[in-house]
DNA sequence: CAGGCCGCTGTGGTCTGACCACTAGATTTC
DNA sequence: GAAATCTAGTGGTCAGACCACAGCGGCCTG
C-alpha cells in the first residue's frame, strides 16, 4: 500500500491527495475539509505527514484552521504569508525591478480591457468610490483588476502586488485628481489617454516605461 | 520562555525566527540552516513544529532539503507559489478563456519591451532560428518571452503557458512567413506594427482582441 | 601506497501515542 | 424554557522511536 509513486516525501502526496479532493467533491472557499485524523486514516499516512501539509497550504493562504472545528478551504484573498516573502528573500536588485516593472505591464494591461469592456455604469461607481474614500494606490488598482473580469489575470495582479507591497515600492502622494483623470478617461474609452495618465501622472515615468 | 507572544501557533513562530535567524546570520541561497533537531532545541520547541515550519518554506520554494545532508536556503527566483495557486483553483469554464486572454496579453507585453529594449542582434538571431528550425507557436513565444530580460514576466509567461497547454488551445498552422514578419517589425522597432501582426495574422484575431 | 570496504555519526522522513485547548452540540438541571 | 454542564471531536504540541541516506574516517586488501 506505501507504493507512492516516488520515493519522495509524504508531505506533498497529501497536498495533492488534497487537491484532487477538493476538484472531485468541488469544493469551494468556506467548505470543510476532513479532519486531520481522518486524511491520516484514508491516505494511510501518519498525522504528521497530514498536518506537514496542511500547514504549508495554510501558509500559503490556501486554507484555514480554527482549533476545535477543523480545517477550512479559504477564498483567496488576504493571505499574509507574502508579507513573510518579502522580508524573507526579496533584496536582490534585479528582482525588484522586475518586480515594479510587471505590475506596470499588468496595470496597463488591465487599465486597456477597462477601457475597452467595462460598463460605464461601473467605471462611474469607481469615481465615486474615488471621491469618497480615502484609500492607497493598491486600493484603486485592485478595483481596476477586477473590473476586468478577468479573474486569473486579476489573481496575478494580487500575487505580484503583495510581493511589491512588502519591499516598499510605496507610490507616495498621488492625487485624487489624479485618478479622477485616469478613470474620465477610461470613461471616454481612450485608451492612448488613459495609459499616457498613468504612466505620467500615477507613475511618474515618462512616456516609454 | 514559552512566553509566545501570542497564544498561536508555535510554527508560525519558528517561521519568523527562521527569518530573523537568516538575516541576523546574513544568510545568502545555497547556504546551509541549523538542523532540525538543533533548532529544535534552540527554540525550544517540539521538532514537529520545526518541521511543520521548514514544510512550510519548504513548498514555498524558500528552502530546499536533501536528506542526510541539511536544509538550506534556495534562490528565491525559482519560488512556485504561483504554479501552486495555479493547480490549485483552475477547474472551471471561464477560466480557459481568461487563460487565453491573459496568456495574449503577456505575448503583447512581451513584444512591446522587445520592440522597445532588445539588442537588434538578438533579435536577428531570432530570424535565423526561425528561418532555419522547425518549431512550435509556444516555441516561438518562449524566445520572447526570454528576450524580454524580465525574469519574472517570462516566469508568469511559462506557467501560463504550460496550462494552456494542457487545455488544448494549440495553435494550428502558423506559417513561418507571419513569424518572420512580426520580427521585422520588431527590428524596426515598429511596435504598432508589431502588434497588429501578433493579432490578425498570428492569433487570427481582428485588432480588437 | 592506492583503492575500496565498512561502520559510525548526523541529517531529514515518518509514524505513534500521548496530552492539552478549544468548539459545538447534546444533555442535564433548575 | 433557559441556563449550566458534559462530552465527543478537532486542531496544537510534544517526546521518542525507527528508517533511509550522505559523508567521513579508518581499516583492510591488493
Amino acid at each position: 500500500m506505501k507504493d507512492r509513486t516516488s520515493s519522495s516525501k509524504i508531505y506533498l502526496d497529501v497536498v495533492e491527495s488534497l487537491r484532487s479532493m477538493i476538484e472531485a467533491d468541488s469544493l469551494l472557499p468556506g467548505d470543510k475539509i476532513p479532519s486531520e485524523r481522518e486524511l491520516s486514516d484514508r491516505l494511510n499516512v501518519g498525522r504528521s505527514s497530514v498536518r506537514e501539509a496542511l500547514r504549508a497550504l495554510e501558509l500559503l493562504g490556501l486554507i484555514e484552521t480554527r482549533r476545535g472545528e477543523g480545517t477550512f478551504i479559504r477564498d483567496f484573498q488576504e493571505h499574509k504569508l507574502v508579507e513573510l516573502l518579502g522580508t524573507f528573500f526579496l533584496q536582490d536588485k534585479k528582482v525588484q525591478q522586475d518586480l515594479a516593472e510587471t505590475k506596470r505591464l499588468i496595470e496597463i494591461d488591465c487599465l486597456r480591457i477597462v477601457a475597452f469592456f467595462a460598463k460605464a455604469e461601473d467605471i462611474k461607481r469607481l469615481v465615486g468610490w474615488v471621491k469618497a474614500e480615502e484609500f492607497r494606490d493598491d486600493d484603486f488598482f485592485l478595483r481596476i483588476a477586477i473590473l476586468n473580469r478577468n479573474r486569473l489575470l486579476e489573481r496575478i495582479w494580487r500575487i505580484v502586488n503583495s510581493y511589491a507591497r512588502t519591499s516598499e515600492m510605496v507610490q507616495g502622494n498621488v492625487k485624487k485628481e489624479d485618478y479622477l483623470t485616469l478613470l474620465t478617461y477610461l470613461l471616454e474609452r481612450d485608451e492612448e489617454k488613459a495609459i499616457e495618465t498613468y504612466l505620467i501622472r500615477i507613475r511618474n515615468m515618462s512616456k516609454d516605461e
